[in-house]
DNA sequence: CGGCCAAATGAAAACGATTTTCAATTTCGA
DNA sequence: TCGAAATTGAAAATCGTTTTCATTTGGCCG
């Protein structure tokens, strides 16, 4: 690792180890706060910008990519081999991957067919697992006109 | 429109009258800001939470859903009859679409085999467009590592 | 082994889009 | 027409992200 990013330019420090173990450690989908905590308790004089800052580094060497679901978070995903996509529970808000390599011959057609060069693919369906399914809890009338249409 | 809005516990106002046909005469993907400034032209004495709000407004009652692409901006787009896809650029931001018509039956399939109940489908495709592509400029080499880890 | 200098860090401040608050105004059904 | 509920505009609050800046550190070179 330490040789992988000396050859990038960039330089290894004792928050830069834990950081980066810390971000593979932990499962995808890892917000900065998130990573923040985890590494404070190995090592709470490690500043949040220096979190930040690694997580973006991260993502410039190719080792994880952000993903944005519209929630006002960005996480960090932990690149991986083939692609994937996202299924979002509007419920739980849990997020779980699927494989999309049998659809990536198809986004590449379309791409082709509208004359454009893609690089990336994302994927994202939104719904409700199993789980919540099962729940099957509270509908929630609608009562108050202007609170549901003001208030999240 | 007033009319559909009144089943739903909604009032109608000039305000909202005029949001509401501002952002169906733009084109997709439009901003708050953007329908903010198309709005003041007609009427500079609307405010902005009252843009937002209605912005908001509208996807609730389904006639538009967010876009998020990362960029720190929602941008919000009128609902299409059949599913669309977006190809995002990644040299000039500029979001073009694209039937999903033919790949939402796979993604449906998906789904299914994962346990998982869709209700919604996203696609992004991140590349080139070909205006950009015949540009084909500055290819702006690397020079300073520091600047180009923590700078945008 | 020092010395050097770009890179890295931490704390705090800046940013900026989004969301809320609140008093005043308006809508619309009874 | 009246009044409850919804809407509005201005301002402030939020809150995640990003930058600034003074200081420290890593790593290469002689
Ligand atoms: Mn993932
Ligand atoms: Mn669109
Ligand atoms: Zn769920
Ligand atoms: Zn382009």
């Amino acid at each position: 690792m330490r040789e992988f990013l000396r050859t990038k330019g960039f330089k290894m420090t004792p928050q830069r180890e834990l950081i980066f173990r810390s971000f593979f450690e932990m499962g995808k989908h890892v917000s900065v706060d998130e990573l923040y905590d985890k590494v404070r308790q190995q090592d709470s004089s490690v500043g949040y910008s220096t979190v930040w800052r690694n997580l973006k580094l991260i993502c410039k060497v190719g080792l994880a990519e952000e993903v944005n679901l519209g929630d006002g978070v960005t996480r960090y995903d932990r690149a991986t081999e083939t692609p994937h996509g996202h299924f979002y529970c509007v419920d739980c808000k849990k997020l779980t991957e699927f494989d999309m390599d049998n659809i990536v011959g198809q986004l590449a057609i379309i791409s082709r067919d509208n004359d454009f060069v893609p690089s990336g693919f994302k994927i994202e369906i939104q719904g409700r697992c199993r789980a919540c399914r099962e729940k099957e809890a509270t509908p929630k009338k609608t009562t108050d006109a202007q609170a549901e249409a003001q208030k999240p």
